[in-house]
DNA sequence: GCTCAGGTGGTTC
DNA sequence: GAACCACCTGAG
């Protein structure tokens, strides 16, 4: 068990932020996490008052693996202090939003996913991840004995047909995953290499992909990669910067956080109608 | 029925 | 380079 005492650290926050589709709360302020084939349980604290974050992993674990995945050594009181003063919408949102981290993800897990993301709804991308990882993923057990489906790596996804993707209800998308899997599988796209590269190479080697255009490299760019610069644009965003900043953000503001301000606005626009 | 949901790729001017 | 449009599926 390894406690969080980080008040820029909320479980219910990252899960509605919409960069992770493997993280589900259960009951009582728990929380399950897949990420790649590890399985996390996590108990939320109750936003930096009395309750502490646990989450019941060895601390060993926690050292080697979670700590960098929830990017644990980075700053978030720092992006949030460099926000502009005169900015007041993004700074209600970063205040809003103030629990929320860019996590590690892996890359090959990222991909998949955010193809899987185009026109479709946020339940319904949960379900197709659920469905491809239990189709194609290895069984896992915890040391408790649940039983839990990691995410299915490239060969295994390589060797799918479009047909049985379709079946499992992926759509027009089935292609591109077909297409992805067997160019990341062959070594064509050589995802180490991808993770070694900067921010444009990076994103110029991730639109070689079938299915991978600006906005779903972006995502892998940020969410996996943690090229901070990066700033996926989607229908959300779009309307955002249309009635907030004339269509275009500040980035020159916002160097080396950029995706950080991203992440506070795509989450302000979605919740903040909500109960927060 | 129709529209919409975290878009991409192809065609057209 | 901008402006269409087809593309799976299921919920409202």
């Amino acid at each position: 068990m390894v406690t969080i005492d980080n008040q820029y650290f909320s479980v219910s926050q990252i899960c509605r932020s919409g960069q992770c589709f493997r993280l589900d709360p259960v009951k009582d302020g728990f929380y399950e996490l897949i990420a790649g084939s590890r399985f996390l349980r996590i108990k939320a604290g109750d936003g930096g008052k009395a309750e502490k974050t646990v989450l019941y992993c060895s601390r060993k674990e926690y050292e080697s693996f979670w700590r960098e995945y929830f990017d644990m050594d980075a700053s978030y009181e720092g992006y949030l202090a460099g926000i502009d003063p005169e900015d007041e919408y993004l700074r209600a949102a970063g205040q809003f939003g103030s629990g929320i981290r860019i996590l590690r993800q892996d890359v090959w897990e990222m991909i998949i996913t955010f193809i899987l993301s185009q026109q479709n709804n946020i339940p319904r991308i949960k379900g197709l991840i659920r469905a491809v990882s239990g189709e194609y993923g290895e069984k896992m057990e915890t040391k408790e004995g649940k039983m839990y489906d990691a995410f299915p790596a490239p060969d295994r996804l390589a060797a799918a047909t479009e047909e049985e993707l379709r079946a499992l209800k992926l759509g027009y998308r089935s292609r591109y995953i077909c297409g992805t899997a067997r160019m990341v599988a062959s070594g064509e796209v050589d995802l180490d290499q991808v993770k070694k590269m900067d921010y444009p190479e990076a994103r110029a080697e991730l639109l070689k992909l079938p299915g991978i255009g600006g906005k779903v490299a972006d995502c892998i760019c940020l969410f996996a990669l943690h090229h901070m610069d990066a700033f996926p644009v989607d229908t959300h965003i779009q309307k955002v910067l249309d009635a907030r900043y004339g269509g275009k953000f500040p980035f020159e503001k916002y160097r080396g956080c950029a995706g950080v301000m991203q992440q506070y606005i795509f989450y302000y626009d979605l919740h903040r109608s909500g109960q927060g």
